[in-house]
DNA sequence: TCCAAATTTGACCTTTTGGTCAATGATGGT
DNA sequence: ACCATCATTGACCAAAAGGTCAAATTTGGA
C-alpha cells in the first residue's frame, strides 16, 4: 500500500472513476428517484460497465447513500458562524440569495434531497437528527437574541426559517413548474435577481426587517 | 346496458373497486414514487388481485394518471372567485390557512404533486400549460389591481404565489424533516395554528398587509 | 330461464432489475 | 522479472417488474 503523500496511478483513476460514477448517480437519481434511476442506466451515463459501479460501490443502497453524503457534506451556507451581534437584515439577505443561487445553478442536488424527504427520509433521519436538528437549534438561539433586542419582529424561528428554505428550494424541486407557468424555458440571470429581489423582499420585510443598501454578492 | 339514473349492482361494485385501487395507489405512490409502487403492492393494499387493477386501469400509466387526475380535479382553493374590488388580506389570509390545512390534513397529495414536478412532470405538464397558466395569469391581474390600488405593495405577483405555494406545501412534502427537526412524532391541532400564524404573517406583513381580525375559519 | 356482456383471477409471459462470479488485464513494490 | 493485489468486464442468475390470457363466475335484461 502506497503510504506516499502522493497519489499513485491507481489511486488517481480510482478516485476519477468513482466521480464519474457519482456525478452520474447524482443526476439520474434527481431525476428519476432512487426507484426510477437503475443501476445500468447510471452505468450508461457513467460510461463503464454496470458491473464497474457494483465494483466501487457495492450496491444500489451504498452508492445512493454515498451520492446524498457527498451533497450533505457540501452544505455550507453562511448561516453557520452568525451571532446575536451581527445584522439580521444583511444575514438573511446573503443567506436567501445564496439557497437561490443554488436553486438554480445545481437544481439537482435539491431535487434528490426532496425526494429523499418525500420518501420519508430513509438515509437522512440520522442527518436531520443529528446535524439539522442542533444546527437549527442554535440558529433559533440566534434569531431569538436578535428578536429580544428588537432588532426584528417576534416570529417563531423555526417556521421562519422553513419558510425561507421552502421559498428558495422551491425555484429548484419545482423547476418544472415554475418555468412552465411562466413560459420559459430555462432560467436566466435575470430571473435569479428577480427572485432573489421578490423572495428577500417578501420574508425581510415580513419580519420587520429592510435590504440592506450593500448589495455585495453573497458568496458560494 | 343500463341507461336507468339509479346505479346498476354492477355500476356500484365497479366505482367501489375503483375506489379502493385509487386509493391505494394514491398512497402508494405518493410514498414512494411512480417507480418505487409497484402494481403487485398497489393490489395488496387495495386487497384486490394484481390482474383485476389491470383489469380497471389498462397499465400503470393509466392508474398513475388517473390517481393524478383525481387529485387536480380537487384542487379549488378559494383564490378562484377573487376580483379587485376583494380585500387582499383576507384573501390571502384565508387562503394560506386552506393550503396549510390541506398540506397537514393531507400530505399525501401534495407529495405525489410534488414527486411528479421533480420528476419533470410528465404527466402534469398539459394541466400546468393549460390550466395553470391561465389561472396564474388571471390572480396576477387581480394582485397588480391590487397594487396600483395601493391595497399592498408592488412584488412581482408570480413570485409571490410561489412563495405561498412553497411556504405551505413545505409542511406536506417535507412534513419527514419538519417532524424530526422539531422533534415530534406528528403534527398536532396547535401546529396547525401556529404554522398558519407564522406563515401568514411573515408572508402578509412582507407584502405590506396585516392579518385580518375577523378570524373566522376558511372553507374546506 | 337463458344468454350476452361484464367481472374475477390464477397461471403465465417477457423484460428488467440488482447483484454475483470467474476470467482477464493492469499496477507497483521487491 | 516476478507476483500479489487491484481493476475491468462479459456472462450469468434469481427475483420482481408490468402485462396478457383464457377459463370460470357473476350480472342483468329479455
Amino acid at each position: 500500500m502506497t503510504v506516499d503523500s502522493r497519489q499513485s496511478k491507481k489511486e488517481v483513476t480510482r478516485l476519477k472513476n468513482e466521480l464519474r460514477i457519482l456525478d452520474a448517480a447524482e443526476k439520474l437519481f434527481s431525476q428519476a428517484g432512487y426507484d426510477g434511476a437503475s443501476m445500468s442506466m447510471i452505468a450508461k451515463e457513467a460510461s463503464v460497465p454496470k458491473a464497474n459501479v457494483l465494483y466501487y460501490f457495492k450496491s444500489k443502497d451504498n452508492l445512493y447513500e454515498a451520492v446524498i453524503d457527498r451533497i450533505v457534506s457540501t452544505w455550507n451556507l453562511g448561516l453557520d458562524n452568525i451571532t446575536p451581534a451581527h445584522d439580521p437584515a444583511e444575514v438573511l439577505y446573503n443567506y436567501i440569495r445564496a439557497k437561490v443561487k443554488l436553486a438554480i445553478k445545481q437544481p439537482m442536488q435539491s431535487k434528490l434531497f426532496a425526494s429523499e424527504i418525500i420518501r420519508g427520509a430513509p438515509y437522512l433521519k440520522d442527518y436531520l437528527r443529528v446535524k439539522a436538528r442542533p444546527w437549527l437549534r442554535d440558529k433559533v438561539c440566534v434569531f431569538e437574541a436578535w428578536m429580544q433586542q428588537g432588532k426584528m419582529d417576534t416570529v417563531d424561528p423555526n417556521h421562519l426559517l422553513f419558510t425561507i428554505w421552502s421559498a428558495t428550494q422551491y425555484y429548484a424541486d419545482f423547476e418544472a413548474e415554475v418555468l412552465l407557468v411562466m413560459n420559459k424555458i430555462e432560467y436566466e440571470d435575470a430571473d435569479f435577481d428577480a427572485i432573489t429581489q421578490s423572495v428577500a423582499s417578501i420574508i425581510l420585510k415580513g419580519v420587520g426587517l429592510t435590504i440592506p443598501d450593500s448589495i455585495k454578492s453573497g458568496q458560494s
